[in-house]
DNA sequence: TACGGTGTGTCCATTCAATGGATGCCCCGG
DNA sequence: CCGGGGCATCCATTGAATGGACACACCGTA
């Protein structure tokens, strides 16, 4: 065993490829878009062998892309099979016009927010120029119960997710973020039945997040959200934005019906 | 061989995984985004038993995602990770609002394509409402001799690019659509001259195709186009689409600058 | 009730694709 | 000239992946 290991490969760790490509692509982020391999090796903790040869191949396929200087980014192809079949996409789609409206109206951040796991994922966002500090971002992810649009989602979320959030550790971004099960529960009720939530500082001091839901087919599908000044004219901002998730979920419907 | 061929799997048919999952994910399309097990085994051509391992790792890892009926369409995740360091999500995230102007000024289809392989990849559209014919999709492709912003994007390709395209077979959607080379490699020579690509009926007989670059650094990155009625009044929309594009063009450099 | 068709999922002996340490190259800064 | 870091190839080893067979659930038809 220890005399003549000269042996080359003692091989896998136990991990299917699927895996290690997974890990690889959430070595990624917003702020190192471009990655040479070797960082890449230790982000994901894979051996550089490994991690070269499946850049190699998803390069091939395209998935991974690599520039002059031989780093990688991802590839264009990956957003395209993302993009192609994803619900995230007629979502997208139809919301842009609605919220664009919004937008212009209101002045302030507008996004759209999904639920997917235990978390809302942001998959649209328009931003107002000089405006309050906003940290979602497209492609980001809050937890449920800090942030508006999670509200929103949280209290038409089936039963399981509901136990786990109220369960699991509620983390305070700000001494106004919910932390308290009960409070979450009793909010959940009041967003229910106002069709709306109202978040002044939970997750920045001088932030107000509102939200509301938007349906497709009677069913809650996404929240539209603002993004506003702490400030007391938040709540003029609810009548435009709950018009805009009418308006929006109208347009999914009559688009699911004709499509 | 014959006798007591009672032995399980021959192994493979010499495909890494990552293969099969590339085919998997293609399976899917803007027509059929959700697939049975079974209709991604056939499309794959893939054995159903590795269809069905596959699909449930993917599944695992929010690449794929089943609903009540266990069928199978694309996760959230997939469109995260490739929205989250993709190129192409800082060049929409800021083409958007100009794109927005635009489509507010002139009333018509508005899209913006980059340079993948040797297609156009639409990564942004706006559509008119009762607009002309479209067939554009965001996500979906065009080649590049036939599409206005193909033209655009080939005029300044690496001549590897643009000698396969003139090599290759030049197939017609019209009459109209540039099929001889020489025609093409001269059109090509007026779109960089004039920063210009206008393309009556090229894709389809009802449809003019307008479309100018957009640079950042200086570099073509992308193309800006419109997809107006096939009428006398398409020139009057150049202006305004080129200055659109010079904007979107200034506010990407600004963007690297500051980030 | 029986029956064929279809979609789904599990089992497991077989085996080849995947593995990763070793080695060497190139480039850069001291 | 040397040390360090990044990149890439080689190749003996092996366990993850394979896919045919089998079994179950469902549905409309005979």
């Amino acid at each position: 065993m220890t005399s003549d290991d000269v042996g080359v490969a003692r091989s896998s760790s136990g991990e299917s490829v699927l895996t290690r490509a997974v890990r690889i692509f959430e070595a990624f982020s917003p702020d190192d878009p471009v990655l040479t391999v070797s960082q890449i090796s230790r982000r994901a903790a894979l051996p550089l062998a490994t991690t070269i040869r499946l850049v190699d191949e998803l390069t091939r396929h395209g998935l991974l892309a690599r520039d002059e200087r031989r780093r990688v980014r991802i590839g264009n192809r990956m957003w395209e099979l993302a993009q192609r079949a994803s619900p995230v996409r007629t979502l997208r789609e139809t919301a842009m016009q609605f919220m664009g409206d919004l937008h212009h109206v209101v002045g302030h951040s507008t996004q759209l927010g999904i639920l997917d796991g235990d978390e809302v994922l942001f998959v649209e966002r328009l931003v107002a120029p000089g405006a309050v500090v906003n940290i979602t971002k497209i492609g980001g992810r809050l937890p449920l119960h800090a942030s508006s649009a999670g509200l929103v989602l949280l209290a038409t979320a089936c039963s399981e997710v509901k136990a786990r959030v109220l369960r699991g550790p509620l983390t305070a971004f700000t001494p106004h973020t919910i932390t308290d099960p009960r409070t979450l529960r009793a909010t959940l009720a009041d967003v229910s039945r106002h069709g709306l939530a109202f978040c002044p500082g939970h997750i920045h001091p001088d932030a107000t997040g509102i939200a509301v839901p938007v349906r497709a087919a009677g069913r809650v599908v996404a929240a539209l959200g603002l993004v506003v000044p702490n400030d007391g004219n938040a709540w003029s901002l609810t009548r435009p934005l709950q018009l805009a998730g009418m308006a929006l979920s109208r347009a999914l419907d009559v688009h699911a019906r004709t499509s």
